[in-house]
DNA sequence: GCCCAATGTAGACGTCGCCAACAATGCTGT
DNA sequence: ACAGCATTGTTGGCGACGTCTACATTGGGC
């Protein structure tokens, strides 16, 4: 029975693409502090309870966010990668675009590199950062067959590569500098992290 | 007037210090998201609205903490700091320290490099980095002075070691890597970053 | 066309941060 | 010594939140 004339339907038809949309709407402009559930319902015209029925509690609401900021980033990752450069351009374009992901989306990032993620998601999110540590991984594996490179162990490569990326994003998103500074010191970075900081 | 016999006195003698105790207690053993200013009020024996006479409200208490962060991890990167030792061994038992700061206190780092705090608070915070990354800047410039690193920007140089340093201890924090071979990799990773993934 | 699983609603519970009004305490100036 | 006052703590309450349970509505599969 429709108490209300012209009320919407019942059933939301897609409430849980909603809230996440939502969310990730007010984690941009508002940040993770101002995410609350039932907020969320209230702008996806729905009960405060609903979102239960999606996300078994809100922790589940941030994973699938985190998961889908590993996506977005893999996504815009590929997008910059181009094989036919050079190994230190390629990767400044790779370094270039994890910045920019970076700086636009501080808060998201923030999330997907919390330890605070349910056992089943927390698989999720290691094997969507393998995807992407493992396409830098395959970079510098094959550099390294190309001689550009030398020859230590390439996990350590990696991480060592993937730290100074990381460790330069999240100082760019805490806002200590400006995105111009940041983003036109990237060449220096890859730079450094190539020829080393002892003089040849 | 007294009415329960052998009751506490009514002024507990320091509750601010009780509160930051018993907050750092909660967030190593815990977490930042068990922290609550009435269970600290609980834990202290005192009323649930005690700790707004302290902090103004949760936040504070929280850059209160990360403050207090700052001067445990200055203190403990200049104890493991050596100036009579070459710049590699230097470099590396600092990383190693940083390292095992970022392992023991997660949280607490995390809330460290929070974008969240007041703007008085962020002022102390940014002298306080000035003050951990002005550190690594007079080593970096020392050594570029001895001919031991290139002439570049010390600036940049001094932003690239804390970037690969303080991403290596985000990862790390992160908890996929155990911490010994997180440690037992500190070597490695200095070298890489003093003479560069290309061969020489 | 019926039944059941999926989805949404209504209400309640306990916790939280914060505020205001009030009470106890200790410091300071005389 | 002691009055007055700022500091510190208490009590009670407000609104918001996350989560649970019981119930309502819907739509797809037998």
């Amino acid at each position: 029975m429709n108490h209300m004339s012209a009320s919407r339907p019942y059933h939301h038809g897609d409430l849980r693409a909603a809230l996440l949309a939502g969310a990730e709407r007010t984690l941009l402009e508002k940040g993770v502090a101002a995410l609350s559930l039932r907020e969320l319902a209230r702008e996806a015209g729905v009960s405060h309870a609903a979102p239960g029925r999606h996300f078994k509690d809100k922790q589940a609401l941030l994973s699938a966010l985190a998961l889908s900021g590993y996506d977005r980033l893999a996504r815009a990752l590929e997008a910059a990668d181009d094989p036919a450069l050079p190994l230190q351009p390629r990767l400044t374009g790779l370094a270039r675009a994890y910045l920019r992901f970076a700086l636009d989306n501080p808060e998201l990032l923030e999330l997907m590199y919390a330890r605070k993620h349910d056992p089943e998601a927390a698989d999720l999110m290691a094997t969507a950062v393998d995807r992407t540590v493992g396409h830098l991984g395959r970079i510098i594996a094959e550099a390294q067959r190309h001689g550009e490179i030398i020859e230590a162990d390439p996990h350590h490569l990696t991480f060592t590569v993937g730290a100074a990326l990381h460790g330069a994003a999240t100082f760019s998103a805490g806002g200590v500098l400006d995105r111009e500074t940041v983003l036109s010191g990237v060449d220096d970075l890859v730079h450094l992290l190539l020829h080393g900081l002892k003089p040849r």
